[in-house]
DNA sequence: GAGCATTTGTCCGTATGTATT
DNA sequence: CAATACATACGGACAAATGCT
């Protein structure tokens, strides 16, 4: 039911012209094969539980009896909603995002996050090294360009399925070792905890949806050129006030359904 | 260049087990023909203004010696990477998005916004009405569900081109008649300011990407089912707190880079 | 307003490549 | 090695929207 909107609305006169793109006379009541196709493996899929396997393209095709160029289409179209993931040589299988909620409220503890959101966290560590602090983290942190620092590299998985990659860089001053801690612990913000006697808290977090660097579209595994998620974030101590660490971290966008909650200069005492 | 990151990485043993999803021998030195051909296409855009027309599909398929479908699923790949827009029957027109930034130290002005990004925007109204506070609504406006408000619907344009759709919500005991007042000025905002001596400032403020309903799809003239952006405010009036505005406002991801910034828990003083 | 050429949208059938199992 | 399934590609056809005559 898309041509709801039709050509009513204004019942009031306005100031500037009012230009619909089309006249509209008729709504498009045609709906093409391939997204009818969609809706109806859509509401199919809504029942299924992640991870389930679905029919090929030519068994769609021949079930809808349409060539497989349309049955192909419809799964796409499916990929493109974010139901669906394909794997070449494999299958389609059904695709759930988790919800991943960032507030001023909330720990930034990405583990913590998944399991609120009932599913099963796990990261791996693809390389830690020392590192002279780039410009813009070297800002982020206040110390001085190429100065000394930890850099940590992470590839997350939920559910055993790809979810994302993330820089952490670490001042040298801060911690000295990263390397012999990193793989006890899950959280930098509990290596930081343990090993250095500093309270993390963020003190800042830009989220956008941006194009990765060939870094990333290799880490996330996705095709390359299409925007990911980009989360980047400052902690400071609680302590101090001196930053302690500063991160980006990028997720699929079929992996997440990231929203941000903030609240804004008014704040009401007492709520 | 996608093919950098090749099977390097880990210098270090980890605790838990390095799955790649494959064994990635020869890191697909074959490139598609259609992504080099998008990839080509794409440096060529960047230097356009953008609303420039570019070359038809068969004019593609022709320079590069390829059948339609692959002229095709290049153009479609920049679509993807949100750097074309398409118009049936008229061509393929080179996109540009706006950045959109979100911060609490920012005034929540969508027109002064856009004119910061450098483009003109424009604002129509779609229709405004009286009707009763859905539970939602209520809840966020701290009044009975049900009690009398006006609701206004306005379309967005940035350089004439379609950008989003708002619903905004305004109590009746803070403003009877909206619609008088709609016509003469921009932002909901400064009709308040001048209609009710309230002081809008947006207290709360949610920012998420999500599948819009039919209503929506067709106020923003997209694909059913393909996600949007989803902003969701709420401003309280600053010398009493009460809330006297709550908003959703829809945004095509084509037409905007949505930026949210956040400041944490942890405020150093004055900086 | 009607007619026409252009351009993208959809779909067919077929074929080959490539990754997974 | 073989079977399966998705990825890419060709050529052709018609539909639908646009813009111009």
């Amino acid at each position: 039911m898309v041509g709801e909107f039709t050509c009513a609305v204004l019942g009031v006169g306005v100031t500037e012209v009012v230009r619909t793109s089309s006249a509209r006379r008729l709504p498009a009541v045609v709906r093409s094969r391939y997204v009818e196709m969609a809706d109806v493996l859509a509401a199919e899929l809504a029942e299924l539980p992640a991870g389930t396997r679905i029919a090929g393209e030519h068994e769609i095709a021949a079930r809808f009896e349409v060539g497989r160029a349309a049955a192909r289409a419809a799964v796409q179209e499916l990929e493109q909603r974010l139901l669906v993931r394909r794997v070449r040589g494999s299958g389609t299988f059904v695709n759930k995002r988790i919800d991943y909620v960032i507030s001023q409220r909330r720990a930034p503890s990405w583990h913590q996050t998944v399991r609120e959101a009932g599913a099963e966290p796990r990261s791996v560590v693809r390389d830690v090294r020392r590192a002279p602090l780039p410009a813009e983290e070297a800002e982020r942190l206040e110390r001085p360009v190429g100065s000394a620092a930890s850099l940590l590299i992470r590839q997350y998985y939920v559910d055993d399925l790809l979810h994302g990659w993330s820089n952490e860089w670490i001042p040298a001053d801060v911690l000295a070792d990263v390397d012999i801690a990193v793989h006890a612990v899950e959280s930098v913000d509990a290596i930081l905890r343990q090993m250095s006697r500093v309270q993390p808290v963020r003190s800042w977090c830009r989220v956008s949806y941006a194009l990765p660097g060939p870094e990333v579209v290799a880490g996330l595994e996705i095709e390359s050129g299409r925007p990911v998620w980009l989360v980047e974030s400052v902690s400071r101590d609680a302590g101090s006030g001196r930053p302690v660490l500063c991160s980006r971290s990028w997720s699929r966008p079929d992996a997440a359904r990231i929203v941000v909650e903030m609240d804004g200069p008014y704040q009401p005492e007492d709520e």
